[in-house]
This record gives C-alpha cells, structure tokens and sequence, in this order.
RNA sequence: GGAGGGAUGGCCGAGCGGUUGAAGGCGGCGGUCUUGAAAACCGUUAGCGGGGAAACUCGCUCUGGGGUUCGAAUCCCCAUCCCUCCGCCA
C-alpha cells in the first residue's frame, strides 16, 4: 500500500513511477487521489460536531449536579448525534472505497530499477560458473527422473491430476536433503531464525502481503466456511508473523527462514512448462525473510540475495542474477533479483529464486512498525523476502547439471552428508 | 459437537453509566543519595489520526462490529480469539 500523504506530495513522481510499470494506472490514481480530497474535507467537520457533543454531555452532568434541568441540552444533543450519525455512515465509505483502491495499487519500483515493458529487459548483474560441456546429448529431467524410478508424473496425476508429481527414493530423498542443507546454511551461517509457520493462512494475512484483494485467483482456497487459503509460498506467513506489532529498534534487523510446501493455482499459465517439475500446483520451498529499518533495507537486499546465491555455489551449480525490469516486477516489489540457474536440457537459464524488497509497501498494508532507538515516532518497517531456494528447481538442476552418460546423477558433494553419504542415484 | 469462563495501557491488574485515557503495581526513562553500583526516595512514562513553524490543540482508541443514552471501558446484541470441563481424535 501507498503512503497518502507521500501520494499527496509526490503526485507528478507517483504517476512516472507506476507508469514505468508499464500498466495504465491513472484511473485507479485519480479515484483515490478524489476520495482522499473528500476525506479530508469531512474529517474536520465530524471532529468540529464530535467535540461539541462531549462539551454538551459534560454540561449535562454539571447542571445535573447543581439540580438544573437539562431538557434543551439533550435535546441540541440528540439532533447533533443524529448528524453525527449521518457524516460516520457517510466517511466510513468514503474510506473504505479509498482504501480499496489503495490496496489495487501496485509499489513503486526504486530508482535503480531498469526501466523495461517485458522479461527481456531484466538486466544481468554477475554471473557464476560456467556451464559443463557434456560429451553427450543431456537429458531432460522429465526423462531422467523417471527413468531412475525417482519422480513419478503418471501416477501423481491419477491421485491429483495434472501439475503435481510424485518423488520416490532416492527422489524423495534428495528434496528432503535439499531442505535440510539449504535450512542447515541459513540458520548456522547465514543468522536466520527458523520458522515453521501454518500452511493455511487467512485472508488479512494475504491481505498484508498484497497477495489479496488483487490476486485471489491465484490462490487455492479451503472450500466450507472458512476464511483459509493454501499458502502460496512462505513469504505470506512469515511477514504475518508481526502483523499489528511495533518492533524494537534494537530487535532489527529480524532474519526467518522456513520451510514449506507452496500451493499456486497456476490460473493463466495454460500451455508454459506442462512438462516436468518447473511449474507445478505445489512445490516444496525454502524461505528467506528479513524485517529491517528503512535505511539498510537495501543493504538487506544484497545480502539476502547473496544467502540465496550461496546455496547454488555450495552446489556448483551455474547461475546469473538478473535485476528485474520495472514491468517485470512483482505487485508487491519495489525492487527484485531474480537468480536463474542454468539447465542444459533447454539451454538456458531459469529462475530458481527471486528477492524482493517491498520497502514499507507490505508493512503498511500488515501495520508492522518499529520504534527507532532513541526516537520518539515509530515508522514502518521494510520487510523483504527471497526464496533461498525452490528445492523443486534445485532438484532439476541437480539432476539435468550432474547427470552421466548412462543417465545417473552424481550428488554434489556439499549435499552427501545429508543423503547418508551417497555419492551417485542409479537405477536399481 | 456439548457446557461454562474470559479479553482493560509494554506487562500484571482495578474500575461495571458522568472531569476515567483509565487507580495501583511491575517494567522503562530522568533525578536525589553513592567512589561506583544496588537499595531507598522523588519525578516521569500509551497509541493513532487531524490542525500548527512550534508551544500546543482537537478527535478516536479499554479485542472488533452494531445498539441503548444527552453521555458507554462500564448496559444490550453479534463476531473473533483465548481458557476450563465433557465427547471425539493424529
């Protein structure tokens, strides 16, 4: 959500910063900007009445006291109280309809942020490693799980349907390694706390991180009554975590990771990657959090991209890190790094992770404040996020990048200690 | 699913129609005393939104929403959450 009074300000640098976004929001502005207007227009007017009416009830009670009969002041009183009455019905929705196009309105990107209209103008930053040469044609991992007897499409889609997928032995094995080594790196070397949050959230708490009103359909939602959705990924709960709170500013900056199963609809991505374990209605993932004072959210933002890039170094596995484009970018992002590792079977980079700072757009929306040491206002806080990483994607990279000519994997050494030491999965 | 009991400031806890934004305690902050500290004592200490350069000022807030009333933390209704007991249960 926008800061109104920034808005009020900063109307000319608001406008050129979501029309960098490329979507034509100037509709949506200038109903809110309206409301806003009439808003404060009635807000003294109400006040103006609300304090008449206490100075009448503490004059009833004087008079009363000293026996003086009271019938013409409570009678102005209650006429008062009726209008009163009127201008809270009529303010009350004047707000509500203001807040409801605030929550539509997309961040604005940060100023170092390319200006772009697609995915093809995200910029590159660094790039690490270098592909292997394979002295074979790579498989993809759709032919190569399958082939080990480790991932099981054709029954998952009989339990489930399609988009889901089902890991066997050593394929069940290596996520859950992957889980246990990525969690393993963030809490003993990174300095994140490890959360295991519910994985049913409500809908204030997907309110707070932006993923309501605007995207419900992206959401699976617990049919009955109840005001429960799948979590989408672990973003949702953990920025939750302090919905509401006024933080210490000593206590910043607080770093979670967690676990969990992600669930996405998929609604609107008919046709792209049916194939294989890249876009499915529930992947496994590792979260990265951190909750900061506005002045080092930025810092922040390098340093929890770099904890996501770790993971894929630990595993030598090639990567670039792309700086997402102003279009490009999430609802929520003021800023996003996209990490994409490299698959020999299509030749190409994916993205694996991405990091976001949303500065105070979710801790506005959330009310998740901090008082600054020494200082007397509390403001909001800049939450930020990152998956650190995708374990389904990890798993196809490992399988795709470590593969042998006769369609085994080699386990990356940073991961043997947590799959019982084994060194290679093989057919049986 | 059934039967009860709760929700008050950072925390504990009083208040149960009229200067109560809220006693008291704890905690925090400042001071006196002390070589320093502790103890003791004194003082101070809620948030949010308007207006104002500021001093300050107005409004809202006792879980949330609605109602009664000139006036609600206090009375009534609804919701949410928590607790206890019973049933069921991984």
């Amino acid at each position: 959500m926008l800061d109104t009074a920034y808005l009020r300000d900063n109307l000319e640098l608001v406008r050129g910063a979501l029309n960098r976004r490329g979507v034509d929001l100037s509709t949506e502005l200038e109903q809110v900007l309206a409301l806003e207007v009439q808003r404060r227009q009635m807000l003294p007017k109400l006040e103006g009445l609300k304090r008449e009416q206490n100075a009448t009830a503490a004059e009833v009670a004087r008079a009363r006291s000293q026996g003086q009969d009271t019938t013409t002041l409570q009678q102005s009183s209650r006429q008062r109280a009726e209008e009163i009455k009127r201008l809270s019905v009529e303010l009350e929705k004047i707000e509500q309809e203001r807040t409801r196009g605030l929550l539509t309105l997309p961040n604005l990107p940060h100023e170092s942020v390319p200006t772009g209209a697609k995915a093809s103008d995200n910029v590159e930053v660094r790039r690490y490693g270098k592909p292997r040469t394979f002295t074979f044609t790579p498989q993809a991992h759709w032919d190569l799980g399958p082939a080990l007897e480790i991932i099981d499409f054709e029954r998952a889609s009989k339990i489930s349907g399609a988009r889901f997928s089902v890991l066997k032995g050593a394929g069940a094995q290596l996520a859950r390694a992957l889980i246990n080594f990525m969690l393993h790196l963030h809490t003993t070397e990174h300095g994140y706390t490890e959360i295991e949050p519910p994985f049913m959230v409500n809908s204030a708490a997907l309110t707070g991180t932006g993923n309501l009103p605007k995207f419900e359909t992206d959401l699976f939602k617990i049919s009955g009554d109840w005001d429960l959705y799948l979590v989408p990924t672990a973003e949702v709960p953990l920025t939750n975590l302090h919905r509401d709170e006024t933080l210490h500013g000593k206590q910043l900056p607080i770093r979670y990771t967690a676990y969990t199963p992600c669930f996405r609809s998929e609604a609107g991505s008919y046709g792209a990657d049916v194939r294989g374990l890249i876009r499915q209605h529930q992947f496994d993932k590792v979260e990265l959090m951190v909750f900061t004072q506005p002045k080092d959210s930025y810092d922040e933002l390098e340093r929890l991209t770099a904890n996501a890039e770790e993971v894929l170094k630990r595993l030598e596995l090639p990567y670039r890190t792309m700086v997402l484009c102003s279009a490009d970018m999430g609802f929520a992002a003021a800023k996003t790094y996209d990490i994409e590792v490299w698959l020999p079977s299509q030749s190409c980079y994916r993205e694996i992770s991405s990091c976001s700072n949303t500065e105070a757009f979710q801790a506005r929306r959330a009310n998740i404040k901090h008082r600054p040491e020494g200082g007397r206002k509390s403001e909001f806080v800049h939450t930020l996020n990152g998956s650190g990483l995708a374990v389904g994607r990890t798993l196809i990279a490992i399988l795709e990048n470590y593969q042998e000519a006769d369609g085994s994997i080699i386990v990356p050494e940073a991961l043997r200690p947590f799959m019982d030491g084994r060194t290679v999965i093989q057919s049986q």
